[in-house]
RNA sequence: GGGUGGUUAGCUCAGUUGGUUCAGAGCACCUGCCUUACAAGCAGGGGGUCACAGGUUCGAAUCCUGUACCACCCA
């Protein structure tokens, strides 16, 4: 016993962590750059530039770096890419409210004063994120760190605006848009989350003109009443034929129009009878197009009522409306309220109610890009894990709809068009304000254009329109410019795995693979990872409004990165929510300390003075050394094929079980000396050091920083030789199947004398007389070798294996898989106490051998299912009947 | 309204091609232990009609149909 006292009891994550991680970096051993080796990519779903870490960011990370550290020992070049992007919309209205605390409005500045000010919160808050992966022990290429609105990324945005306008894809146009007045921008359908809400359905009745005739219909949305164009019925609603082209007028702005018919009315629906407000939601547009009705768009911007309608002028929607149901009701054209629930569109960013909006913005067609998008996914050539949601990947693609892709913000790429005109079709799309004056004069006519007469278009490109050619421009950021990539690119692209979670599928997923195919003609990733949502115990998601989600840092700090990550891979299977519980990091924790103090043991066992050389060389004739050694080479398979099928938990469950139940349950237990204070020998210890460095590796991937850290205690290692650099274990090329089963079958007895201890009440030190009796002769002659495991993990006085023993009088008995085994107990055994635990091990057998019988009594089973089948059965049903046999032999003793 | 997935132990989830007691794991729970590392530990134990109803089959947690409930995505 050398230096126990030098080594901590508990283990201490966090000077560790610290430690390794610098020791990582100062080394570069996460600095990738192109060789002859077979790269491994990774790009990291860049989060936004001034948030902090959440829980699925750890998430998303811990399953990255899982990845990239086990490619990285199998030999591959990996390149793990990190980076932020700038989140125009959110990152704007962070700068907006900061900005409104100290008095100033957006309004009062220029774009380049905002700019500066966006600029200073950026450099201020950016990058957080990045130093606080590290401290999850994220190995990402830091040096590659990419920012979406850097130099060189902003222009290759630029390029791609350019070249999909030079291409077709991007037009201009006047379109229905989902409208943020928060934001006061446009959105994509993907920003708009659809709510279900408890909302009433008015039902009003408009005067028929020139009679004293009503027609009644219902809408949520009163308020826009004053925007009415037209009503509309279905025509083949017997109730309303006869109004059909008749003259409705509209309440309170007493417009006359037209009431129409279209099938597109669902009489079912409220009255049958819908009012028509083309500028105000989409529906009613189209049918404005498709009869000509007149627009009248009644809201600001700012969602307040405009002049153009006379009524409430200045006031928000909702106050509107209640102002107009007043009025109605005094009007007497308020008929009924209805309760319902109805689906309401809501911003994704700054949860204001969406208004359907005609407006004038730059869109990007999407039937073309996503046919090879579609296709590559539904072959495999990409390939989705879990693999259903290529299902909903397909539903979308095929009903996709063309992409609006400007924003009226300032904080991000700012679109390359110039108008020299009024007219919708006035501008240029340019790299520089002199290309677009030349372009301008040109497309003109006007040779005289001066610069001043032409002017930038104000808006800036969705964020997505960057993080599409992510995959890409963080390795080649011209690209497109060059209609070629640089060698980085062509090295490093296509990468290997996307790992990131559902619910940006559309967003991002599905963009990076078109783009990717646009412009390289080539996949962006051989696989996508999605990953759950991490949820409290309640399964509401975490999010900071709510503050169900525990600081990431702090966790890390209570169970350190090692037991953090496995307490969040731990219940994480692919594609299915996480719910998170702090009791899995402690798990984790506790797995660590498990670790820890085997290492700990280990070292205790050296003697002073004296070097240990570990090996997995093992002893032939040592049935332990086969069995664990067997138990690795089995786990490492199983492993692969989890990895393969990305079960990242499973495969964490195998190392941390191999770990845990074999080779500190059972390994080191046998290793032990026989007597106390005493040495394990030195070549056991060498070999269960040689077996515990192979577990470190094998944990490596799960817990770079507990393990690194044992590597470096077990033998004095250089920088080359740092684990996070070494290979992954090699098989072994034994798998000693006839080891495992015979240790199994001693594990088996063992339990059964365990559990004879504990049912019968015998201090756990009291000495043991074992008498086996093997089922068969040949087991008779492999289970002598292994009395010495006996002795190790029982108090064993003396033990005899034999098949023609006896059972003793008062003693305590087991049949384990047609093996007997008897404890004489003179004096202490309690009579009653055995004869139930015999007659439970009856009862369960006899339950087995009835439904074995069952089938076998059962002609048609004899004689349809396969003969090998029906062989087992006859031999379940034999050793079934022969274990009865004995343990009622057993009995007898008790009952006679 | 359309689509997808789910329902297995108190909780979270495995269960591959229908065939070994296939009904499992971890946590939680109960009992006993400070055993030559680890009480953040060791040993032992109890616990489920596989949502429900049909069907196919010699045989179904597994395949098919329907029902109920839940979740997510899309309109």
């Amino acid at each position: 016993m050398s230096n126990l006292s030098d080594i901590p009891k508990q283990y201490n994550p966090s000077t560790t962590e610290e430690k390794w991680y610098s020791y990582w970096e100062e080394n570069g051993y996460f600095h990738s750059e192109p060789d002859d080796r077979e790269s491994f990519t990774v790009v990291i779903p860049p989060p936004n530039v001034t948030g902090v870490l959440h829980m699925g960011h750890m998430l998303n990370n811990t399953i990255q770096d899982v990845l990239v550290r086990r490619a990285r020992m199998k030999g591959y070049n990996v390149c793990w890419v990190p980076g932020t992007d700038h989140a125009s919309i959110a990152t704007e209205a962070k700068v907006v409210q900061k900005l409104r605390k100290s008095g100033i409005k957006k309004s009062d500045l220029s774009r380049d004063q905002f700019m500066d000010h966006a600029w200073e919160w950026t450099d201020e808050h950016g990058g957080i994120i990045l130093g606080q992966l590290r401290k999850l022990g994220a190995s990402c290429d830091w040096k590659r760190t990419r920012f979406t609105l850097e130099e060189g990324l902003y222009e290759s945005v630029i390029d791609c605006f350019i070249e999909l306008y030079d291409r077709g894809y991007i037009y201009r146009g006047q379109r229905m848009v989902n409208w943020d007045p928060a934001a006061q921008t446009a959105l994509s359908d993907e920003e708009v989350i659809h709510k279900e809400v408890q909302s009433k359905l008015y039902h009003v009745r408009y005067p028929i003109k020139g009679t004293d005739q009503y027609i009644t219909i219902a809408t949520t949305r009163p308020e826009t009443i004053l925007a009415d164009t037209a009503v509309c019925v279905n025509p083949n609603d017997e109730r309303y034929k006869a109004l059909i082209g008749k003259t409705a007028i509209i309440p309170m702005v007493n417009r006359e129009v037209e009431i129409i018919a279209d099938e597109y009315v669902d009489p079912e629906y409220g009255t049958g009878c819908l009012k028509i407000t083309p500028a105000h939601d989409t529906n009613d547009y189209e049918i404005g197009v498709k009869h000509g009705l007149d627009i009248i768009d009644m809201f600001n911007p700012d969602g307040t009522v405009a002049e153009v309608v006379q009524h409430y002028i200045g006031k928000d929607r909702f106050e509107a409306r209640k102002l107009i149901i007043k009025d109605l009701k005094d009007q007497e054209l308020l008929i009924k309220t209805e309760e319902m629930s109805n689906k309401v569109g809501y911003s994704e960013r700054t949860d204001a109610v969406i208004e359907p909006r005609l407006s004038l913005q730059w869109f990007c067609k999407m039937d073309e890009l996503s046919k090879p998008a579609l296709d590559n996914v539904m072959n495999d050539e990409i390939r989705f894990h879990p693999a259903k949601f290529k299902n909903s990947y397909r539903n979308w693609m095929e009903n996709i709809r063309d992409w609006c892709i400007s924003r009226q913000l300032w904080w991000g790429h700012r679109i390359p068009a110039w108008f020299y005109g009024d007219g919708e079709n006035d501008y240029v799309i340019a790299r520089t304000e002199d290309e677009a004056l030349e372009k301008a004069r040109k497309k003109s006519g006007n040779n005289n254009l001066a610069a001043d007469e032409i002017r930038q278009d104000e808006d800036v490109l969705d964020t997505w329109f960057s993080s599409w050619l992510w995959p890409m421009s963080v390795f080649d950021p011209e690209f497109i410019k060059n209609k070629s990539g640089n060698k980085e690119l062509n090295y490093y692209y296509p990468t290997q795995d996307l790992v990131t979670a559902p619910e940006i599928m559309f967003f991002w997923v599905a963009r990076m693979i078109m783009a990717g195919y646009e412009f390289t003609g080539k996949k962006p990733f051989s696989n996508v990872y999605y990953h759950g949502i991490v949820r409290d115990e309640k399964r509401r998601k975490m999010s900071k409004s709510l503050g169900n989600s525990p600081d990431p840092l702090k966790l890390i700090e209570k169970y350190g990165a090692d037991g953090t990550r496995v307490g969040m891979l731990f219940s994480a299977p692919a594609g299915n929510d996480l719910l998170f519980d702090e009791n899995l990091c402690e798990q984790g924790r506790n797995f660590s300390n498990k670790i820890w103090n085997a290492f700990r043991f280990l070292t205790m066992n050296m003697a002073e003075g004296e070097t240990y050389t570990p090996t997995t060389e093992i002893d032939p004739e040592n049935l332990a050394d086969k069995w664990m050694l067997g138990r690795i080479e089995s786990s490492l398979r199983e492993m692969e094929d989890d990895f393969e099928k990305y079960r990242l938990n499973e495969a964490l469950k195998k190392i941390y079980s191999l770990v845990w139940d074999d080779f500190c349950d059972w390994y080191i237990e046998v290793c032990k000396a026989d007597s106390y204070g005493e040495n394990i020998p030195k070549e056991k210890l060498e070999r269960a050091l040689g077996f515990f460095e192979t577990l470190m590796k094998m944990l490596h991937p799960f817990m770079p920083f507990i393990t690194e850290e044992i590597w470096h205690q077990i033998q004095s290692r250089s920088e080359k030789e740092a684990l996070t650099v070494s290979s992954w274990p090699e098989s072994f090329g034994e798998s000693y199947e006839r080891s495992i089963t015979l240790f199994k079958t001693v594990q088996g007895h063992i339990s059964a004398i365990r559990n004879i201890q504990a049912e019968m009440n015998l201090a756990p030190k009291a000495e043991l007389t074992v008498l086996i009796k093997p089922k068969n002769s040949e087991l008779e002659e492999s289970l002598q070798t292994a009395e010495w495991i006996y002795r190790k993990l029982l108090p064993v006085g003396s033990i005899t294996f034999d098949t023609d023993c006896e059972k003793p009088k008062a003693s305590a008995a087991a049949v384990v898989d047609g093996t007997e085994i008897f404890i004489p107990l003179e004096g202490l055994i309690d009579l009653e106490k055995e004869r139930e635990r015999i007659q439970k091990e009856i009862d369960r057998t006899e339950g087995f051998l009835k439904s074995v019988q069952k089938k076998l009594a059962n002609e048609k089973f004899v004689a349809n299912a396969p003969d090998a089948v029906v062989e087992k059965e006859r031999q379940k049903q034999a050793d079934a009947e022969s274990d009865i046999a004995k343990l009622r032999a057993q009995m007898e003793e008790f009952t006679g």
